[in-house]
DNA sequence: TTTAATTCGTTCGCCAACTTTACAAATGGA
DNA sequence: TCCATTTGTAAAGTTGGCGAACGAATTAAA
C-alpha cells in the first residue's frame, strides 16, 4: 500500500466489485447492484457515472412491468478490453482475439513460419495486427495475449525449453520479444496444458475442479487442472508423462530420449505393433484403426494392447494427482474405439477409476486454452483486489520450550 | 463486500497490513512502518492504540544510537493468538500447540486410544485442554487447530475415508465433530501431506516451491507441495502412489487392494524378496537392511531391486508433476543405503533426475506440519485482505462471428 | 380517472479513515 | 551549547461512503 493509495483504493475496490457482479449477471440496474454489492445506491450513482466515463459500462436499456419507477440498466462494454490467443502448433497457427465476455470476434489459422525463432514471433504480432483490423476494432484495446506452444516455458528464467517442434526458439524470451512487438502483456503456455484450459472452459471439463486431459498423438502429453488451476510444476514439465515408466524398460537406452509410455504406445509404436503382428505395412494409425470396424483382428489386437498400456498411465496419474475426470485428445486419444476399451479395462486395476471422455472441443481445444487464459489474465489484473503483499517468510525459528 | 462493509474494511486492511509487516520484520517503530507501509505517522499511531487495546501488539523497546530522537518500538504479541496441531497415527497421537510465531509451547504424546472412533476425538479434544493448561494459557486462545490423519477427508463431504488403521472413523464428520467439543476451527488433512507440509517449514523443503515428500515404510504415500500448497486432489487421494503399476502387474488380483507399488516395494514385500532369496527368515527391515553394512550380499541385493523399484517411481511422479526435489521419509524412506541407491539409477532412466534427500524431521515432521497448517489457517483468517468473491462463473456462450 | 403503493435515483448532512502541514519533544554530533 | 534530525501529536483538509428524505416514474387498485 504506497502513499495516498489507501483511500484511493477504497474506490477501486468498489468499482472493481460492480464490475465483477455485472460480468457475471450481466445487464443490471444501479439499485439491484447496490442491493447485490451491499453498497447504498447513491455510491452506486457515483461510480457508474465514473465507469461509464471510463467506457466500461454503458446504459442498455429499462426495466418494465415491476411495480414502481422504471430502472436504467447498465452492461459492460465487453470490447472495451480485448484479448488475443494464439496455438502455436510444428506446422500451422490458429490465434484469435475475444472481447471480455469470451466472444470471439475474429480467428485466422496459417501455416507456421517455417524460419523459425524471430520469424514466428514477428508472425504472431502480425497476426494480432491483423485480426484486429478484421475485427474493426483498435489494436491498443487488446490488453493480454497467451500463446500455447509445444514445450516448456519456465516462468522463473522467463525462457523457452523443449522446443523440438519449431527452429530457433529453444532458450528464447518468448514472452518478452513478443510483448514488445505488440504492446501488451504476454503470457505462454504449453499447448497442451492450454488444451486443458480449452475444456475446462468450455469443453469436457466446465465446471470440474480436479481433471487432466491427455493427448495422444505423435507424441503423448498430459495437461492437469488443479483446483481450476493449471498445474505447471517445477520447471514447467508437470505432465510430460511420455516418460512414464510403463509400457516399455525405463532403463533401456533406446526408451530414455522418447520416454517409456511413447515408445510403447506412440503413433509409431502402433504402427510398428501392427506391422510386427502381421498387420499390412505403410498404414497410418488412423488407417489402422479405421480397420476395426471391418473386422481386423490385428489392429483390434493392436488397439487393445495401447489401451492396456494407457489404462495403466491413467492408474499412475490417478494414484499422483487424483482427478475427478480424465479428458482424451489428440489424434488417437479422440478415438471412441481407444477409449471404450480403456474403459474397460481401467476397473480390473482400480479400485475407483475416473470418469473418461473424449475430447469436446478437439482440435480447437488449444486456442479456446489460450484466449480463457488470456481472460483468466485480463480479469485478474482488471477486478482481482490488490493483495497488500510483502512477502510472508514462513519459516521461523521454533524453540521447543517443553 | 456485504452490507456495512465497504467503510469498515479500509481500517481492518490497514491493521492487517501493519499485523503482516511486523509478524514478518519483528520489532519496529511506528514511524519505520509508516515508511514501510507508506500509510502516514498519525494513521500509525491511531491503528497501533488500537491494536495494543486489543492485545495485539506491546512496546517491546526503544531504538538508540541513531540521530534523532528515539523511537518506541513495537513487536507482535505471539501468545496473543495459539494453534492446536496433532499428528494421529494408528498407535500413538502427537500433539502441540503453538504462538503465532511458530514457536512450539507446549507438545505431549500418547497412545493412539484404542477405543477409536469418537474416543479418539475426544481424546484430542482433552489433549488441547492439557496443553494449553500446561502451558499456562487461556484455552480460549486456541483459535485454529490442524489434525494430520493417515487417511482422506473429502473436503466437500467433510468426511473422512480410507482410515483403515484407526477404528471407527470410516466415514465420520471428523473435523465439525472436533470443533464442536473444542470450540475452535478444525482442519484435517492427510498425515503424509502434513509431513510434506512440516518438511517445508522446518526441513528440506523451506523455500522450494514445488516439491514431494514420499514416505516409505508398512505403506508407501506421498504428500506434494505445488506452487507452495499441498496438492489434495478431487477425493483427497492425490498422492496415494502405493496403486502406482510399478514393480508388479496392476491387473494381477493379488496387487488390486494394496496396489501394485506396495505391492512390490513395501516393507511386507522387502521381507519375502529377502527370505525369498535366501536370507536368514523372521528379520525386520531395519535388521535387513542394517546387515548390509557388514556385507550381506542377498540384502545388499534386496535394497537394491527395491531402490530400482522407487526410482521408477520417482520417475513416475516426476512425469506427472514435476518436482524441484524429492523428500524421502518413512521407516525404509530415511535410510541413506536406499537414497544413495535410489540417487545412483535415476539418471539412468531420466534426463534431468529431481534433487533427492532424506526427511530432515523424521517422525516429527507430521506434527510440525499440522502447526504450520493451522498457523496458514491462522494467518488467513487474520490478515488475509477479505476477497470480494461472488464466484465469477468462467464459461460463458461464444459465439465465431466471423 | 384518480389515488395508493412501490421503486428509482438524487440531494443533503454526516461519519470514518486517511493525508498534509505544523510543531513540540527528544537525541546525537559539531 | 547549538543544530540537524527524527519522533510523535495536533489541527485542518480530502476522499469515499452512509442514512434519511424526497421528487420522479411507474404499476395496481379504487
Amino acid at each position: 500500500m504506497n502513499a495516498l493509495s489507501a483511500i484511493a483504493t477504497t474506490r477501486q475496490l468498489t468499482q472493481r466489485a460492480v464490475m465483477r457482479v455485472l460480468l457475471e449477471r450481466g445487464a443490471l440496474s444501479r439499485a439491484e447492484l447496490a442491493r447485490l454489492t451491499g453498497l447504498s445506491k447513491q455510491t452506486m450513482s457515483e461510480v457508474f457515472r465514473e465507469l461509464e466515463g471510463d467506457g466500461w459500462v454503458r446504459e442498455s436499456g429499462r426495466t418494465q412491468g415491476t411495480v414502481g419507477r422504471s430502472a436504467a440498466t447498465y452492461e459492460i462494454c465487453a470490447e472495451r478490453a480485448l484479448v488475443f490467443g494464439a496455438d502455436v502448433g510444428g506446422t500451422k497457427v490458429q490465434a484469435a482475439i475475444a472481447d471480455m465476455h469470451g466472444i470471439i470476434l475474429t480467428e485466422m489459422i496459417e501455416p507456421t513460419d517455417a524460419r523459425g525463432g524471430e520469424h514466428v514471433i514477428a508472425q504472431l504480432a502480425r497476426m494480432s495486427r491483423q485480426l484486429a483490423e478484421r475485427a474493426n476494432v483498435a489494436v491498443e484495446r487488446l490488453l493480454v495475449g497467451t500463446i500455447g506452444i509445444p514445450g516448456a516455458f519456465n516462468t522463473r528464467s522467463q525462457r523457452l525449453f523443449m522446443v523440438p517442434n519449431i527452429a530457433g526458439l529453444e532458450g528464447t524470451r518468448f514472452a518478452d520479444t513478443l510483448a514488445t512487438q505488440v504492446n501488451f502483456d504476454i503470457h505462454v503456455g504449453n499447448d497442451v496444458n492450454m488444451a486443458a484450459k480449452g475444456e475446462q472452459w468450455m469443453g469436457e471439463g466446465r465446471n470440474v475442479d480436479n481433471f487432466v486431459f491427455i493427448a495422444i498423438g505423435t507424441g503423448i502429453g498430459m495437461g492437469i487442472i488443479n483446483e481450476r488451476r493449471v498445474l505447471s510444476g517445477a520447471h514447467g514439465a508437470a505432465g510430460e508423462i511420455s516418460t512414464l515408466p510403463i509400457g516399455a524398460d525405463p532403463y533401456d537406452g533406446r526408451t530414455f530420449r522418447a520416454g517409456a509410455l511413447e515408445t510403447a504406445a506412440g503413433s509409431v509404436a502402433i504402427r510398428e505393433r501392427y506391422e510386427g503382428a502381421g498387420g499390412e505395412a505403410g498404414l497410418t494409425v488412423r488407417e489402422i484403426i479405421d480397420r476395426i470396424a471391418s473386422g481386423d483382428t490385428i489392429a483390434s489386437a493392436t488397439l487393445d494392447a495401447v489401451a492396456r498400456t494407457m489404462a495403466e498411465a491413467v492408474l499412475a496419474v490417478s494414484a499422483v494427482v487424483d482427478p475427478e475426470r480424465v479428458i482424451l485428445g489428440g489424434s488417437i486419444g479422440a478415438r471412441p474405439e481407444l477409449l471404450e476399451r480403456i474403459e474397460r479395462l481401467l476397473p480390473l486395476c482400480m479400485p475407483s477409476p475416473p470418469h473418461c471422455t473424449v475430447s469436446e472441443l478437439g482440435s480447437r481445444a488449444g486456442l479456446y486454452g489460450t484466449i480463457a487464459s488470456s481472460l483468466d489474465h485480463l480479469r485478474e489484473s482488471l477486478f482481482r483486489t490488490p493483495e497488500i503483499d510483502l512477502p510472508m517468510p514462513h519459516a521461523k525459528p521454533v524453540e521447543v520450550k517443553s
